[in-house]
DNA sequence: AGATTGTTGTGGAACGTTCCACAACTGTTT
DNA sequence: AAACAGTTGTGGAACGTTCCACAACAATCT
């Protein structure tokens, strides 16, 4: 017990944060006028408005953001789930989502996955404790029926491709058949006709990709069966792959990737077994990931408007937490950004 | 005045977030005794906490964090201010605070300074707003006198180096240094002579990484002039070195660079002008960077234990807020990771 | 039986802020 | 002169929680 009130002493000595009591006695006025002039509203006059911002000042008096939310019953936060931070898709997005906040005056709290579904739920619990008034999610990996039920307690965006449609939780994605088309005919425009598709995943937007791959192959080349590897066992995939093309015997000459990460992975496997890239095989990644410039040959891939999608996940937000009520799903068209890793093939 | 009204009448309405005194009254006990279950504290029979807690699990009841801090004077929230998130290094880092975090019931806010040192202090003076109990610092863009001046008012820990001591600020980094002087002598020791250095960066690390390489290599070669490029038009440099061994007129057979963003680009131009690697040229790198992995040859370079890291200054800062004055200083020992990128020179 | 100790629970006072009704002025209009 | 309107300022009641002194009761010890 006296340890108890030792510390609520030890709080209340000196290096106690000033209150708007505090300021409010020194400046000679009461609470309310101190309350009135920080938050620059009317009802003290100029004089006494600047008397107390000097005075708070001096004090080095910051208004006590609980204590405002708690009687405001908002706090201004807005909360950003994140699956990883490591891919920079996810980071651009998060930079426009953090622009259009910083612009509407809200704080942007990020809760990071760590690529662990576990972990993800984690932190959506975390920001949810911590008052967000909405959360944008940047991942497919939230259950449906969970998402569903935050959803109905708080304001949800999803930035990807969901599963299918969860009621009362907004989407805004990439056309991921528009992009994966872009890229499959940009091969076939330089002439090749043995095309692979080498995923790393069946998730939602994967899965999309790869069935507008399937439906490009199918109706350009009726008659081929257009080969798919992965998502298991993609590093065997891969060499597969490779020895395919080693051995040259109808082997693919170009192959469009999931992602820009399975992209580099593949243009490792090939240059260490000493092919020539991209003559040898022409590849094509996906999101246009800081990798791409880095890599030689410089990676083909398809960009999203990573930037412009988070801003446009916050502004939706932002309706929901006004009022809006019906669901809104916004998709955006990708674009191919021709690099070095592509070209017409051998022959 | 009605319109003021209403919004009270609002959000009393359905919507709202149920607080104690509903599990209270659902539950037929008082508030406090709510307030003791909830917090699995001693004062309720076991027979009630378990009632108390169902009740509250069904209303879907979530204690308001803010009142919580309000009253007892403390969040339990930690910042971490990023310079930034694309740098794996600083990933690497806030995955190790976030650990130690969570494992001392310590949220961790992340604040982003994209690279821009006003933003950076925008989202430090963000943090303290939030009221975070003490903050990791991973960037030394931050000016010394306001981080003494903030360090005044809340626990600061810094991960890296900075210009000099700063009073009542910890930090801990790598001894750069010793990173430095085993990978110059990596390089010695494959038969080098001619080494160079190329840094993009003037600051504190990248100072320390110079000075080792300058001393290493007049100590070993006393009757050489070790060469630097960089760190202004370091695009310039890497042209000009290239320029060089395309020459072989006594130009350096390896480069050690200032970190792995560097190399990068270096490994990137050679490629291009068709140079083979590593047996024209030998590059390591700094900071055992994902993109490592990626490039080929696959590049060697000096490893941070960077979780660890983290780690240790959550435990510093940790330290501080429990009373610690004293300042404390860690340094950790870096280790070269040899890969691809380094060979004997030829001939 | 009375005193002591322990357990379980309660109600009210904080915490730092905003909101709101109202008070005290000062002008201006009827 | 009275009524009205506008400006400037005030004190008290919220907000949702924890803390704390204390009450009621049971069990145990003199």
């Amino acid at each position: 017990m006296a340890s108890l009130t030792t510390s609520v002493a030890q709080r209340r000595r000196a290096g106690r944060r000033p209150t708007i009591h505090d300021v409010a006695e020194a400046a000679g006025v009461s609470k309310s006028a101190v309350s009135l002039a920080i938050r620059n509203q009317r009802g003290v006059s100029e004089a006494t408005r600047e008397h107390i911002l000097q005075v708070a000042q001096e004090l080095g008096y910051r208004s006590n953001v609980w204590a405002r939310s708690l009687v405001q019953g908002r706090t201004g936060l807005i909360g950003i789930l994140l699956q990883d931070l490591g891919n920079s898709y996810h980071r651009d997005v998060t930079a426009g989502v953090e622009d259009a906040a910083v612009a509407n005056d809200l704080r942007l709290v990020i809760g990071h996955g760590r690529r662990d579904a576990k972990r993800l739920q984690g932190e959506l619990d975390s920001l949810l404790a911590l008052g967000v008034e909405g959360v944008v999610i940047v991942s497919s990996w939230v259950p449906p029926q969970y998402l569903e039920r935050i959803g109905r307690r708080v304001p949800l965006v999803v930035v990807g491709r969901l599963p299918h449609r969860v009621p009362g939780v907004d989407t805004v994605a990439n056309r991921d058949e528009e992009g994966a088309k872009q890229a499959v005919e940009h091969l076939i425009g330089l002439g090749h006709t043995r095309i692979a598709h080498l995923t790393g995943s069946a998730r939602p937007a994967a899965m999309h990709r790869r069935g507008a791959f399937s439906e490009v192959m199918r109706r350009t080349f009726p008659d081929v069966d257009p080969q798919v590897e992965g998502p298991e066992q993609l590093e065997a995939a891969i060499k597969y792959l490779v020895f395919q093309i080693q051995q040259e015997k109808g082997a693919p000459t170009a192959v469009f990737t999931q992602n820009d990460r399975v992209a580099a992975d593949l243009v490792g496997a090939c240059l260490d077994a000493g092919l020539n890239l991209p003559e040898q095989l022409s590849i094509v990644g996906y999101d246009n990931s800081s990798v791409c410039q880095m890599l030689r040959p410089q990676l083909t891939t398809v960009d999203q408007p990573r930037a412009r999608m988070g801003e446009l996940a916050l502004e939706m937000l932002r309706e929901r937490i006004a009022g809006r009520t019906d669901d809104k799903h916004i998709t955006i068209a990708p674009k191919l950004v021709v690099r070095d890793s592509t070209a017409a093939p051998r022959g």
